[in-house]
DNA sequence: TATTATTGTTTCAACGTCAAACGATTTGAT
DNA sequence: ATCAAATCGTTTGACGTTGAAACAATAATA
């Protein structure tokens, strides 16, 4: 009985599986973190470099709609990831309005060797529930996740490397 | 089938129940944002003064605890909340290290009108699930959230009003 | 072709976030 | 009483995030 919340049934139900929902991404997230899988990336970078390597070269516009932000976040993320010589901006030359972003040698580099540590900890950590319970768990976000054209979002360190 | 990732079963079933679940918040975050029912209130405004209305006054620290944020994030967070004149700080005095931090008329009448309507939102978003599977979805997320002492965390706007 | 609309990126202001360093205060041990 | 350690809040620096406005380049159309 975690809320305190005198509504009616339903709204109790909904707040609380709310809840618990956002606790658990959240509680997740941090046991992953501490995992330091990540080494010196942040979470988004890792999610850029995490797309540009299973999805190729693209521009900063779908990348931003690959990761579901703003555009002007994907110019901070990615002058970082130039900064720290990861990733590389090159204006289009058929449509000289588009940069595409590439992988740098270190970039692609980077990726294949932190990707697999990253997996094994998402499934490590996932591991407190059974196959059968990640499934159904699976569905029922999948589930909620999915309505109407709303575009869906993609979490942290989620990789993004599944079709649209 | 969503990952392009080729790993052991297990590390696919665990990336894509890491992914599904990633995307359901952020896309039910999105779409709860949509019903603009926080008004002026950020995320983190809105937890900060419904913690304070369910839970009563508490100190500076006890808030980060509860809302899972760093104190420094605390800080900057009730600035802006007294800047707004919906908080307000009271230096303890038996422990005068400690600030209470308590809901201003102003406050504590903004959290009572916006409220209701945010539980009727998540309500609503949530009802695309039957209670059944609100119920499941919440034991599930309960079960992963719920590991060794570490803490749980709260999301965005996430009501904190329950037990620890 | 000139004008207008559309699309892609950047800039900006405001806020959130953390970790680490720091100052103030209290507590505990001597 | 004194000094060291622990606790609480603030500050700082780096990054992330959005949304809106400004810009740039291209496409569409009159």
């Amino acid at each position: 009985m975690p809320t305190h919340y005198a509504g009616t049934p339903e709204e109790v139900l909904a707040l609380d599986t709310f809840i618990k929902l956002s606790r658990a991404i959240d509680s997740f997230n941090a046991r992953l973190n501490a995992h330091g899988t990540l080494e010196d990336l942040t979470g988004s970078q890792f999610a850029v470099l995490e797309a540009l390597y299973h999805l190729g070269s693209m521009c900063q516009g779908t990348l931003s709609q690959k990761l579901l932000k703003s555009t002007g976040n994907m110019t901070l993320v990615i002058d970082n990831l130039e900064k720290h010589g990861l990733a590389r901006r090159v204006r289009s030359v058929e449509d000289r309005r588009m940069v595409m972003i590439e992988l740098t040698a270190a970039g692609r580099q980077t990726i294949e060797r932190i990707f697999p540590g990253h997996v094994d900890a998402v499934r490590e950590e996932m591991s407190v529930l059974t196959t059968a319970e990640q499934a159904e768990l699976g569905r029922l976000a999948r589930k909620l996740g999915l309505v109407e054209g709303r575009p869906q979002s993609t979490a942290k360190r989620a990789p993004v490397s599944e079709e649209a």
